[in-house]
DNA sequence: CTTGATCCATACAGTAGTGTATGGATCGTG
DNA sequence: CACGATCCATACACTACTGTATGGATCAAG
């Protein structure tokens, strides 16, 4: 049975994604991190052997959990449109999005949480592409839809401009039915 | 006249606008950054107050340099197809790219350096606007094609995915021809 | 040849972290 | 109640910086 830890290893590494999130891979630092849990050093150094340890295991998270969500709550024969929309929605939610786009920026220094990211693409890809397929008969176009559509879940916070008078939510249901038409 | 100086305040700028495009501004660090100019800190604290008032600075140039290059090179009259793939490949230069990728990472968590980004932006969505309106009529439609636009530029080097048989340049072009159509 | 402007080296004191070592403290189970 | 498993606190030695203070060095112009 398992014993009811006080801080077991999850809480550290749940705890490191939120400041990964919050500041990216250089503001995750295990003094700020142990007083954040209340806690000293001590007990961090019993679960990882070091801060590379817990980086590495928070990836480990991030990956299966991300991945996991590519397919959960999709049905075979459902609305392809929806189905487009809704995972955009769902990839991203409030929780996971600020980690994807700390290990986006990351990824370009890093070839190993680079290697990671092209996994996690490469599987929302294929459900992107599989989706298009559906609807449109062109391979060439499915595949310029698929990369505009996960470009502009993208673009969508990396951008900063404004749209005049129409709120960003607005483009966006504009771009995403230029998509889907 | 201007004196021929040994290390002047453009050297540290530029300099420090390398290692803000390799590793993010945490790796803008004053020690490692006179060792590459192959000087102590002596000169810095000479022209600067500190290290945040190195980054002001940085950011500065950049955001004189990006809006500078946005209406570079166009003329009234130019065919307004090719003034948008031209100004997607000019304000992304090799120079320009890494360093636009990390700020656009950077003021995520930093407000003053979201404003500056958005002042960017915003030109170049300006930019795209008065183009893509040239040929398409529907305003909404044009908004749309603009923010599809930009969002692939940004989306090309974040994402990691790959696209099967097809290099990543040509499914660029697929997109391109589809927002250009 | 002096002077002022510009830049550099060095030493110092301070901050914020890393990883290690060691001795507990707490708790479920037998 | 004892014991092993799990976790925590503390002290230590170390690294890599920051910013300040001070005394030069170099060079153009007068």
């Amino acid at each position: 049975m398992a014993p009811p830890t006080r801080t077991p290893r999850s809480r550290w590494i749940e705890e490191g994604l939120r400041m990964l999130a919050e500041g990216g891979p250089e503001a995750v630092r295990i003094e700020p991190l142990a007083a954040r849990l209340g806690v000293s050093r001590g007990g961090f150094y019993w679960h990882f052997d070091d801060r590379g340890a817990l980086l590495e295991e928070m990836l480990d998270s991030w990956e299966r959990e991300s991945v996991g969500r590519v397919l959960d709550r999709y049905q075979e024969g459902d609305d392809p449109r929806e189905s487009v929309r809704r995972a955009g929605a769902l990839t991203f939610s409030d929780r996971l999005l600020p980690i994807d786009l700390a290990v986006r920026d990351w990824s370009r220094r890093d070839a190993a949480v680079a290697a990671r990211l092209r996994r996690v693409d490469n599987q929302r890809m294929d459900f992107l592409r599989a989706r298009f397929a559906e609807f449109v008969d062109d391979e060439a176009e499915v595949e310029a839809r698929a990369m505009l559509s996960f470009s502009l879940l993208i673009g969508n916070h990396f951008m900063a401009a404004d749209h005049g008078p129409r709120p960003r939510s607005e483009v966006l249901e504009l771009a995403a039915a230029h998509l889907l038409a």
